[in-house]
DNA sequence: TTGAAAGCGCTAACAG
DNA sequence: CTGTTAGCGCTTTCAA
């Protein structure tokens, strides 16, 4: 029969092409001893033929029997979020839930978001990368039974992974010290509206307190916030480097941003580390291209862990909030 | 008085009571964004006062399709998979549709992903990433109704987003060239399975053919194949630099790859470009903290546009197969 | 940004 | 028994 459809046939279309009513077509399917035989086999002849389906069963199957997880992070604008991504998508990979991908652009809306995903999101669980979330939406997340965890960040509701940042900013404030400098500088996202998520002047703090100690209190000229992007970034480190008496290692919280400052101070004719030293924050795999000395925070792993900690939370629901900290780690390369 | 419903309440209810429409409460449900923060906040209220909970089988009745849009990519090994996920990330977020991860580790099971994917997966649309597929796959999905499109690879089935790799090559080629270099290496993933799809392989050949017509032959030992991860390129990268008789200059079919060829040389004690030019291949946005001179293939839009082809294509349902080609850019910097 | 109104695919009450 | 028709609760244009 040629007469293959080529939309997904409904009702309607069983109905004509067995030449009954959409009603009839609707008994046959529901309460077939209303119909007369002839009818009921002239219709489930073509029901069969076009193989139709009721449309609303078939999203009901696949609802239950697929479970879904979902991730609600930032816009991938630091790799950090990528880097957790891929632990994420490694450890669900193993199993089959579903992994959905929610990006918020603004901080503004991810009440919003959580509000849709607790109301009409059908999630199982829900993984919230370095986004800050009000007490309502938790409230919510809870009522409707949707299994939340919380990275890079630490809070009373739902279970988390994160880091120690205070400790990070000591070991990088050690390690300068006795790498012989006393002229530190920083840059990092330090300078964010108050409800945001700050690891970076946790990491400062991590720092000043070492120096502190050590009797160096930090100039205030030699802190500059940035926020993660290029551009910004750069600004932050010319600023640093025009100043008269420059720092002589600067510890910048990501990654990305020590990349940078690398950058602009390869362009500049400086040298690393012998004319200023560069520490970086966070292990990206590219850290290593550059030979770059960073404190590993185990990126990758902190997904795989969040997901595998939603998936017994999932199973074993009686397990309760529990928030782990994860390792953090001085990698020695070449630029301090 | 005590508007405490005691049937279950319907958006109908929720509108009523919050004094807005139900397109309102819908939208508050499914387009967060699309509210302004107080209506949402007063809509939500009254739904957290009701507690309403939208109908699964009234919501799948209403929505045309399931508004959901899969991507099938290899688990993020290369960065390239993760800036084309961004694109489609991107233009996604703009709509409703959820973004469903499915992570192939494997290129062997490719298939077995698919066909659960086609049969059960309930997608709207799917987008598969650099993954070879059999037409058997292929026929499966468009029984399916599953509106597809491939990235980094064109066939006859879907409309597809890729680049001319050969003449990729071909601009690597002439610049070298132009450069002065006669002895260029290569380092890429060209010695694969037969049925996966090898970009890179298509860029060596653009480099030879235009080699060939200066009169250059590649040397053999001058070709080194290697996959993306560092290990293996690193390994490659010394056997060039190994030779008795080095390439001047060396093309690499990923950035990555270029990167890791640049910590090597670095290693080496090799100043880059004047011991050894290094040419990457992709535009990653970390090619520019290192300076890479590198061809820039726009990762970002492949997936953006991927992505915004998808979704006209699913509205417009008549839009027949359409293959794009995006452009190419050299990106001079400071590594040839 | 918001609301009115027209569907969505299907069920069920009501005539015939 | 069968067909007509009015909903079901929600989504999605389209104007305002």
């Amino acid at each position: 029969m040629s007469f293959q459809q080529n939309k997904n046939p409904t009702i309607y279309d069983v109905a004509k092409r067995s030449r009954s009513s959409i009603a009839t077509v609707s008994r046959v399917l529901n309460s077939p001893n209303q119909v007369t035989r002839e009818t009921r086999e002239r219709v489930l002849k073509v029901i069969d033929e076009l193989g139709f389906v009721p449309k609303a069963e078939a999203r009901a199957r696949a609802i239950r029997g697929t479970r879904r997880i979902g991730v609600l992070t930032p816009f991938f604008t630091s790799p950090s979020f990528v880097e957790r991504l891929k632990g994420i998508a490694y450890a669900l990979g193993k199993t089959n839930y579903e992994l959905i991908i929610y990006t918020v652009h603004s901080i503004n809306n991810v009440s919003a978001f959580l509000a849709s995903i607790a109301l009409s999101g059908g999630l199982d669980g829900l993984i919230i990368l370095s986004l800050p979330f009000t007490e309502d939406d938790a409230r919510r997340l809870m009522e409707h039974k949707v299994v939340t965890m919380v990275v890079e960040y630490e809070q009373e509701y739902f279970s988390s992974v994160d880091i120690d940042n205070i400790a990070g900013g000591e070991i990088a404030g050690k390690y300068l010290l006795e790498k012989g400098h006393r002229q530190v500088g920083f840059i990092g996202e330090i300078n964010p509206p108050d409800y945001a998520i700050r690891p970076a002047l946790a990491r400062l703090n991590g720092m000043r307190n070492v120096m502190a100690k050590a009797g160096i209190d930090i100039r205030d000229e030699y802190i500059q916030s940035a926020p993660i992007d290029p551009e910004s970034t750069r600004q932050a480190a010319n600023k640093l480097l025009d100043l008269p008496e420059p720092p002589t290692a600067i510890f910048a919280a990501a990654d990305v941003q020590a990349m940078v400052l690398m950058k602009v101070a390869a362009d500049r004719g400086l040298r690393v580390p012998q004319d200023l030293a560069v520490l970086g924050f966070d292990g990206l795999e590219y850290a290593e291209f550059m030979s770059l000395t960073t404190i590993n925070q185990s990126l990758v792993d902190s997904g795989r862990i969040a997901a595998e900690l939603l998936l017994t939370q999932l199973t074993d629901t009686s397990r309760s909030v529990q928030h782990i900290k994860l390792p953090l780690a001085l990698v020695e390369r070449e630029t301090v």
